[in-house]
This record gives structure tokens, C-alpha cells and sequence, in this order.
RNA sequence: GUGGAUGUAGCUCAGCUGGUAGAGCCCCGGAUUGUGACUCCGGUGGUCGCAGGUUCAAAACCUGUCAUCCACCCCA
């Protein structure tokens, strides 16, 4: 394909078929929200760059699609909803109730290299909560993410959930340095993928000692026939033997409760009620700097394709955008993902969808064009899609096919004895049985 | 940003150690002028990703470039 006609590197075109699941899936997790009593809001798809680098790390930056307006404003398109929300917070706050439980569904640009499910241009669906410190918020919002997956059949998953205040608890602990705990939690991240080995090699990179793994991994080494509450107690006993600073026991002590509690509840009375598939893990990390508390990540264990959703607590948000200190919790859907996953769980999907129009009007001479126009009116007007056809000197076999083929389930047929006795051929594609029928009978069986 | 693989018809792909392209599916027409998924017959369709280079000759070899996939990085 040469260069001028294919879509930009990372972006993607979608045909009618593939948008039908598009607009399905997207349409199931924004009737979720909703269910849940979040509203939903828009905000631009650029705002002011340095707005969106506030604090967000230079890896991140990096991939920030910047670009100068005629009056030389620097400007970027965002790469994800959390810093529109500082932002847009900051500018409504007067106008917003509060707890302000909002969602938003809207494209984001990253400047990455490409992969399998990791474009350029890629949908997420956002819903956060901002005021309130409650962890009856990650309550809610974990009991929305399984809600909504159920309603998008995702097979099997699992919800990661760990604390930064626990972290923070634990690198302390083991004796690493505050300057290095960075440094330190990512390699930590990728203990499943790198190993033993390559944790310390990365270590050794940003100079922490083996020791502090060593002491690190010991420290959260807990039975694993104990369950996440009393594995949570071990932890938290352990963590207050090693850590000398009281603010920062007080806060990991703040983070064991925190992560104890949403886990209790959850499984108790939420939608996770019966389900296991709440889980915790000391090495969950998430990338972006602003979590502060319970950070969650939620993962197919049918498809291996990252996460697809995630979110976390972030206190200090509002605040970086000149609000008052104000607690919020958010958790994001990767749209793309999610639809990658369906459709890897069920590889005829496309086919079971059918198109969004329900009746294809064919007229077989001019002298029944007036009925047509009449009729296809009627359906409209009664809410039905309902397409008329456009070809001069109708072949009715074509007609058919072309209905066919575009998953139309419904052809009416227009001729002279249809016209003349004020009614309709309408012939179910699929079952391929015909009935002679007036337009209200025929509206009938079409709804 | 780094490393690797790949790029041939709308789609899936074949094309040997260099001798200027093929199959299946799709599509179009007909058998079948008010009835589609099967069958049969015929047909359209390719600057071999793009640009250079080597050669008498390049889809093939070399270089660059663009894109896709994979692994890093990071993340939805």
C-alpha cells in the first residue's frame, strides 16, 4: 500500500461491520456508568502542554503529541483523561456537585512505538470520583468495573490490587533509599517477566544493593495458604518491626487498612460477591506518579494482552491544578483492548452482529417509486432503518444479494401487484420465508 | 528511542541458485429478465510497500525509507 493512502502509523481505520462491536462495546460500558450515577462530561482533545506534563514523569512526556497553534501556543493532545480532569475540575468547581462522579469515553494519542493492542490513537472510558477520601469510592468503583465486565462477557479476569502507602511501607523496611524508591519500584514491576535475576541486575543499575531485594522479597514472602486478610496482617507486622519513622508506619498501617477493607467488602456484598477474582499483590506498581493509595489493575487470564483496565487513588490531583486538596479515585477501561479481547474470545462475533439496518425497500419499476418513497417513510417514522434502494432498473436477484451480504435481515419488495393492492413482499433473509403483508403488519414483525 | 522478523491482486498466500508474476477466495458478467448462500462458464484486477544502487537482466541481491508484527521501554 503506498504511503499516501494508509492511515498514519498507530491509527486505524474501522469498517461498518467492525463499528457495529465498536459502538456495542462502547455503548455496554457507558450504560454501566450510568447505572452507577456517574455523568458524563467532555473536555477538549488538546489542552496546553505544559498543563498535561504537569507531573507526569519524562517517559510519559516523551509521548505527548505536541504541536504549536498560528499564535505559538504549545499545545498537546491528551494521552490519557486524569490531567484534563485535574484540570477541568479546577476551571467547574463552583459549578460541580460534589462528590462529582463523572465519566468520559474519548480518543487519547500516545507517541509510542506500536504493538498488539497498543495504538496511537486509542479510546478509553474513564470514570472517576472526585471528593471524597472514603474508600466506600474504590468500593464503588471496583463493584462498576465487574458489573460492566460481565455485561461485556470477558471471560475470565482478575483485579491486582496493592497500596502505595504499603509500598512506600516496605521499601522503607527493606532500607531503600526515598531518592531510589523510583527506581526501585519498577524493576520490582517486572519480577514476573525479568525474574529474580534481572530485578537485582536493575538494582545493581540504579546502585541498590542485592541486600535490599533480598530484604525486600522477605519482607512480603508471606504463606500463601493464608488469605489476602491475614496475609495483610503478617505484612503489616513485619513491616512496623523494621520501619523506624513513625509518619511512614502510620501510613503504611493507613494503607493495610485501606486495601483490607475494600477487599472484605468487596467480596462480601459487592459484585465481586461469590467471585474470586479480587487478588492482592505486593509488587503491583502502576506506572503514573500521582497515586497515592489503593492502586488496581484488572487483567484477561484467557488472553495475554496487558491490562485492560486499571486506576488507582490520586489525592494530591486536584491540588497540581490550583483546586483545593480535594481526594479522587479513578479507573480507566482500554477500550481497544477490551474489544481486541472479545473478539479473540469469540472470533464470529462479527458475524452474529447484525447490521444496524433492519429493512432493505426495493422497487421493481418506476411506476412503484412513489409507494417506495411512501413506505420507507412509514418505517422510518415508525424507528425502523431502514435503507430504500438507490439502483436504476432494480435486478431483484442483486437486490438481495447486496442486502445479504450488507447483514440486512429484512428485504421489503415493491412491484405492481404490491403497489396496486397497497401492500408488501417482506422476505426474512435469514430464513429466507416471504409473506404478502400490509407496512403496519410488516412493522410489526420487523420490531 | 533500541533490537529482530515481515511487506507480492480487495483477502490468504506461492514464486527454487536473479531471466520483468501465479493459485484459492472475493468481485463483475452470463447460464437464471419478481428472489441471494450450491454448481458451471467467462472476465476485471498487481508502479511485487516506496526510493536509490549492483546487473545485459531485480519481486528476488545491497542501502535507505515507510508500514505491520514481536521483544525491550512504557502502558489501556
Amino acid at each position: 500500500m503506498s504511503k499516501l493512502i494508509q492511515p498514519p502509523k498507530g491509527t486505524r481505520d474501522f469498517l461498518p461491520e467492525e463499528m457495529v462491536l465498536r459502538r456495542k462495546v462502547m455503548e455496554t460500558i457507558r450504560e454501566s456508568f450510568a447505572l452507577y450515577g456517574f455523568v458524563e462530561i467532555d473536555s477538549p482533545v488538546f489542552e496546553y502542554f505544559e498543563l498535561l506534563s504537569r507531573k507526569c514523569g519524562s517517559e510519559i512526556e516523551k509521548e505527548i503529541y505536541v504541536f504549536e497553534d498560528k499564535a505559538k501556543r504549545k499545545l498537546g493532545l491528551r494521552f490519557e483523561f486524569t490531567s484534563p480532569l485535574g484540570r477541568y475540575y479546577a476551571t467547574n468547581a463552583e459549578k460541580l456537585t460534589k462528590p462529582f462522579k463523572r465519566y468520559i469515553i474519548g480518543k487519547v494519542y500516545r507517541y509510542e512505538n506500536t504493538q498488539a493492542g497498543r495504538y496511537r490513537e486509542f479510546y478509553q472510558a474513564d470514570a472517576d470520583i472526585i471528593g471524597s477520601y472514603s474508600m466506600n469510592v474504590e468500593l464503588e468503583l471496583l463493584d462498576l468495573a465487574v458489573f460492566t465486565l460481565e455485561k461485556l462477557s470477558m471471560g475470565n479476569y482478575e483485579i491486582v490490587i496493592n497500596d502505595r502507602k504499603i509500598l512506600d511501607g516496605i521499601i522503607n523496611a527493606a532500607g531503600i533509599d526515598e531518592s531510589k524508591k523510583d527506581a526501585a519500584l519498577r524493576a520490582l514491576d517486572k519480577t514476573a517477566k525479568i525474574g529474580e535475576a534481572g530485578v537485582i541486575k536493575e538494582f545493581n543499575e540504579n546502585g541498590i544493593g542485592e541486600g535490599n531485594y533480598r530484604s525486600f522479597m522477605r519482607l512480603i514472602d508471606l504463606d500463601p495458604g493464608l488469605d489476602d486478610a491475614k496475609k495483610l496482617t503478617a505484612l503489616k507486622e513485619r513491616i512496623n518491626e523494621y520501619v523506624k519513622d513513625e509518619s511512614i508506619k502510620n501510613k503504611t498501617n493507613e494503607g493495610i487498612e485501606e486495601l483490607s477493607f475494600i477487599i472484605e467488602n468487596e467480596r462480601k456484598a459487592g459484585a465481586c460477591e461469590g467471585l474470586n477474582v479480587i487478588k492482592f499483590d505486593p509488587l503491583l506498581v502502576r506506572g503514573l506518579g500521582y497515586y497515592t493509595g489503593p492502586i488496581f489493575e484488572i487483567k484477561s487470564k484467557d488472553i495475554s494482552i496487558g491490562s485492560f483496565a486499571a486506576g488507582g487513588r490520586y489525592d494530591n490531583l486536584v491540588e497540581l491544578y490550583g483546586s483545593r486538596p480535594e481526594g479522587a479515585c479513578g479507573i480507566s477501561f482500554g477500550v481497544e483492548r477490551i474489544i481486541d479481547i472479545v473478539t479473540e474470545r469469540d472470533k464470529d462475533i462479527f458475524k452474529s452482529l447484525s447490521s444496524p439496518v433492519r429493512l432493505y425497500i426495493v422497487y421493481l419499476s418506476e411506476s412503484e417509486r412513489t409507494s417506495a418513497l411512501k413506505t420507507a417513510k412509514f418505517f422510518r417514522l415508525k424507528g425502523i432503518n431502514a435503507e430504500l434502494s438507490v439502483s436504476e432498473g432494480p435486478n431483484i436477484g442483486k437486490e438481495i444479494k447486496y442486502a445479504d451480504k450488507k447483514g440486512i435481515e429484512y428485504i421489503a419488495v415493491i412491484g405492481g401487484r404490491e403497489a396496486s393492492e397497497k401492500k408488501l413482499t417482506l422476505k426474512n433473509l435469514k430464513t429466507r420465508k416471504e409473506i404478502f403483508i400490509s407496512a403496519e403488519e410488516a412493522a410489526e414483525s420487523i420490531k
